[in-house]
DNA sequence: GGGTGGGAAGTTTTT
DNA sequence: CTTCCCACCC
């Protein structure tokens, strides 16, 4: 593991899209199917990730430095030993400190310069968040449905100095304001510098809860702690990725050093190393990478995706249930893992024969993971658990490293969660935590508001402070959320109030049909851009389902409207990007047997169902995976000649494949990924199982580009592509890239040893490869997407603010959800409402339809009846589309009149 | 062993 | 409306 502040997701470019997956292995209709190729299958009609298709436009535009600087590690100024675990430093250190920044108190601040600004520091400017803007523009693209993707070149107008970007920022400080103290309220303050024992920030949304925390880590790693000794644990990879953004604003910025993709090697210095920020199951993993051998696994575990558990769950319901009868297997596993997580207090299975049912399956699919060297995400947490609790060594070299804890969203952790960080703080004592209980929107994932109201229990001397003051929004939109808040039982009442005046009133809008609705969030979108010069990078349009984006996305692209669609997960749900994962987790480790079945007939290779069902009886039977039987003698000589050629030319061909990646040397994963590509005309088959050429290009694409990104990510991944042999490229034939122009196919490629994204063994490059799309599927190149309206749902909004917001869909049913009626979870989903409320700055508009598509038919609904709760002084009624004037001026009137125009 | 068509079923939120 | 599964064809 390297010495980086973001763990799991590497220092490198990174990947996208998210991964979950209903689409699984068809292991297990009846016994266990190998799996069959899904007919018909097309791929998602709308653009999820309209970066997938962007490549032709990046290499036109060129690219642009990677200026992912460094900031850590920090001077080290004063030598001398790290404080150790409870020991205050005892004195200032940090190094020589630039002009104007970090001045440890009463520096003057101005909360406009922003990088590159007036009255900027020198040297200030290299800091700036790296200016890779990446934009989608939709419709001035080759082809229908594909999207393009821009750049701005660096420094560009595109920058953060148009006054039309804006958007999502959080804990935000401006460079060079540092965290100035003074720019703190005296309770902030106090959370920032107490630095010792148990700290716990309960305070309500806007309050900057976020922001402390990060001035908190700048503070003191500027009064000489050292910075590998902070351990912050966010709820999302972004928001680790924003906090150690911020935290890198706030601090000089001295060694210059490229960040490597792999530098593996972390200074033993903890002055020298950075600061973790991750979510739990970076964390556990960057431990587990160390310590897992010790439970009997190996080093090179892969995590199972949602996609993964259920195709090895089905296999295992499948062997224990009589045939004919299905089980659903994905919410088995939700049940399992609820057993698995809840602590002490796990709930009883009324029915002794469940309970015990429970327990083998528990115990079957447990084993079953073991046994493909494979873990999951609970696992990941638990598995570290027990790992501190078996070998006492692991937890103490984890206590010494990690002497200050701090978690932010602390509501929304889990026993297993609490129980982690108890591990690590219970004899520092140092803990800084987080939250805000009427944010707590998890509690389908297990999260226990108990651990954040009952942190005295486990830290009776915890210093609690409470924040009041909202730095977000309006008061009208406060005004609201409090008061729909107000109607939980159980909470612990706030006051919140704001220093910015009124504000705009809510805008509440009913619509017939959900298009309309959409048609006219779009509308007020480009009315606000044209009249007010509201950059789309400010406006936010929040729904409850990742179901409810299409409608939304149809008419943005309709309008030509830039947008960046957060979650929503298919893009690791198609079904050529879970084969090529598949694949590769055979490479990595062939025993995977939920892997290898995915793969081993796909494409056709002569290994029907009833082969590999056969040999998954064998190994079951023989109590070893599948690819080992395949090489026993005796269940060759039980097949038939062909097949038997079949299973043997298929081992040849895993070994073969594998085998440069077992060695140390490096390699191009990229080129080796082609080679076996075009080996098994995978490519070939995907094209010709498609009926429509568009998609079929479509799916070809994704895994080129997924192969552009085994090396390095998907930044390098251009030029890489240019550079391969334009004859036969894979990505050439795509269409991925144009073929290079002779010029540059006869310029020599970089030796391999020279380049940096070449560094660490094949082996090690793949798992991280795979770990970070399990882990941080949800990652963009670069953060900021340039300036384009954010699609997301309120859950994943948790912690965002914008400066105008669109909840739609606000209807009984959506929210709070039908389901969490017959759930009894009705006070969670108006907290969730709540969060949606609270993540508007300056605008906030709710709408609600009178029917919505659904099942491909128009089904009537309600007004949610949250929206009773809105104080009437808080808002306004649109016009219902009778052509009243409506909340934010004519827009509406205007944009439908054109519509109404140009469509007849 | 491989490919096709018809019918059924299902839709919360995510690391 | 979309995706999954099964039964039936070649
Ligand atoms: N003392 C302050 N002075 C000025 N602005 C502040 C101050 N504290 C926080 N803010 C601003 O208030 C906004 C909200 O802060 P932050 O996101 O940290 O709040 P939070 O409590 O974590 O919110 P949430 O509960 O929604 O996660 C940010 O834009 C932040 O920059």
């Amino acid at each position: 593991m390297g010495s980086v502040v973001l763990f799991g997701p590497r220092g490198r470019g990174s990947v996208p899209a998210r991964v979950a997956a209903r689409v699984a292995l068809r292991v297990g209709a009846r016994r266990a199917d190998p799996p069959r190729h899904q007919r018909r299958q097309r791929p998602h009609p709308r653009v999820h990730r309209p970066i997938r298709h962007a490549a032709p436009l990046r290499r036109a535009t060129g690219q642009h430095p990677d200026h992912r600087d460094e900031v850590f590690p920090v001077d080290r100024g004063v030598a001398g030993p790290g404080p150790m675990a409870g020991g205050d430093p005892i004195e200032p250190r940090f190094g020589p400190v630039r002009q104007g920044l970090g001045r440890p108190r009463g520096a003057g601040r101005h909360p406009a310069a922003r990088p590159g600004g007036p009255g900027f520091p020198e040297g200030q400017r290299a800091v700036q968040p790296p200016v890779s803007r990446r934009t989608f523009l939709h419709g001035t693209t080759v082809r229908a449905g594909a999207v393009a993707r821009r750049h701005g070149a660096p420094g560009s107008a595109a920058g953060r100095s148009s006054p039309l970007t804006g958007g999502m920022r959080r804990g935000d400080c401006a460079p060079g304001m540092a965290f100035d103290l003074g720019s703190l309220n005296p309770q902030q303050r106090e959370a920032v510098v107490t630095h010792q024992g148990p700290v716990l920030i309960l305070a309500g949304a806007g309050t900057g809860k976020t922001r402390t925390l990060t001035c908190r880590i700048a503070h003191m790693i500027q009064r000489g702690i050292a910075p590998g000794h902070l351990l912050a644990v966010t709820f999302t990879n972004k928001a680790a990725r924003e906090m150690a953004e911020r935290v890198r604003e706030m601090l000089p910025t001295r060694d210059r050093k490229k960040n490597r993709a792999r530098d593996r090697a972390e200074p033993e210095d903890p002055f020298l190393q950075r600061p973790t920020l991750c979510t739990f199951h970076s964390l556990c993993v960057r431990v587990l990478r160390q310590h897992i051998e010790k439970l009997g696994y190996k080093r090179n575990f892969v995590i199972y995706d949602e996609g993964d558990q259920v195709a090895a769950m089905k296999k295992i319901l499948s062997s224990i249930s009589a045939k004919g009868e299905k089980t659903d297997a994905s919410a088995v596993l939700a049940m399992l893992s609820k057993f698995r997580n809840s602590g002490p207090n796990s709930p009883v299975f009324g029915d002794e024969s469940v309970r015990a049912l429970a327990e083998h399956v528990s115990k079957r699919y447990e084993s079953a993971l073991r046994a493909a060297n494979a873990v999951d995400f609970d696992d990941l947490i638990l598995l570290t658990l027990r790992l501190f609790r078996e070998h006492p060594d692991a937890l103490e070299s984890c206590r010494r490293r990690w002497p200050h804890v701090m978690v932010d969203e602390y509501q929304d952790t889990n026993s297993a969660q609490f129980e982690l960080v108890h591990a690590l703080t219970k004899d520092s004592r140092n803990l800084c935590v987080v939250g805000d209980d009427d944010q707590s929107i998890y509690g389908w994932r297990g999260a226990e508001i108990a651990n954040i109201l009952d942190l005295e229990k486990h830290f009776p001397e915890v210093k609690v402070i409470k924040l009041e003051q909202n730095y977000r929004s309006t008061n009208l939109i406060l005004k609201a959320a409090n008061a729909v808040i107000r109607n939980n039982p159980r909470r612990r009442g706030k006051n919140l109030w704001s220093a910015k005046g009124d504000g705009d009133r809510i805008v509440l809008h009913a619509f017939a049909t959900d298009e309309e609705e959409a048609q006219t969030v779009v509308d007020n979108i480009e009315f606000d851009r044209a009249g007010r010069r509201v950059g789309w990078g400010s406006q936010a349009i929040l729904f409850r389902t990742n179901l409810q984006s299409r409608t939304l996305e149809t008419a943005l692209r309709k309008a030509h409207v830039r947008y960046h669609l957060i979650g929503g997960q298919s893009f690791f749900d198609r079904r050529e990007i879970r084969d090529f994962l598949a694949y590769l987790k055979t490479f990595v480790n062939p025993d995977d047997d939920v892997a290898l079945l995915r793969i081993a007939n796909t494409p056709a290779r002569g290994l029907s169902d009833v082969t590999m069902e056969r040999l998954l009886a064998f190994s079951a039977e023989r109590k070893t995976s599948v690819f080992a039987v395949m090489r026993h003698t005796d269940v060759l000589a039980s097949f038939q000649e062909r097949t038997r050629d079949a299973i043997r030319g298929f081992v040849a061909f895993i070994e073969r494949i594998r085998e440069p990646i077992l060695l140390p040397e490096r390699i191009s994963l990229t080129q080796w990924a082609d080679a076996w590509l075009r080996e098994t005309r995978y490519l070939d088959d995907l094209r010709r199982m498609e009926k429509d050429p568009e998609t079929a290009d479509g799916r070809v694409r994704n895994v080129c580009e997924m192969v552009a990104d085994l090396d390095g990510g998907p930044r390098r991944a251009a030029v890489a592509a240019a550079r391969r042999p334009p004859a036969r490229s894979i990505a050439v034939e795509a269409g991925l890239v144009e073929a290079p122009v002779p010029v540059a196919a006869a310029e020599a490629p970089a030796p391999i040893e020279s380049r940096p994204e070449y560094d660490g063994s094949p082996m090690d490059r793949l798992n991280d490869f795979l770990e970070d799309l399990t882990l941080d599927s949800e990652r963009e190149e670069k953060e900021e997407a340039g300036d384009a309206v954010t699609l997301i749902t309120m859950h994943a909004a948790k912690g965002l603010e914008f400066p105008h917001v669109h909840i739609v869909g606000v209807e009984d049913g959506l929210i709070p959800h039908a389901r969490s009626k017959l759930e009894g979870t009705m006070d969670e989903e108006r907290r969730l409402f709540y969060v949606a409320i609270t993540r508007a700055q300056e605008t906030l508009r709710i709408t609600h339809c009178g029917s919505r598509k659904k099942y491909g038919q128009l089904l009537p609904c309600h007004p949610s009846p949250f929206l009773k709760e809105l104080p009437e002084e808080c808002i306004q009624h649109a016009g219902d589309g009778s052509g009243d004037p409506v909340g934010a001026g004519k827009g509406e009137d205007f944009f439908a009149a054109m519509r109404a125009a140009v469509e007849d």
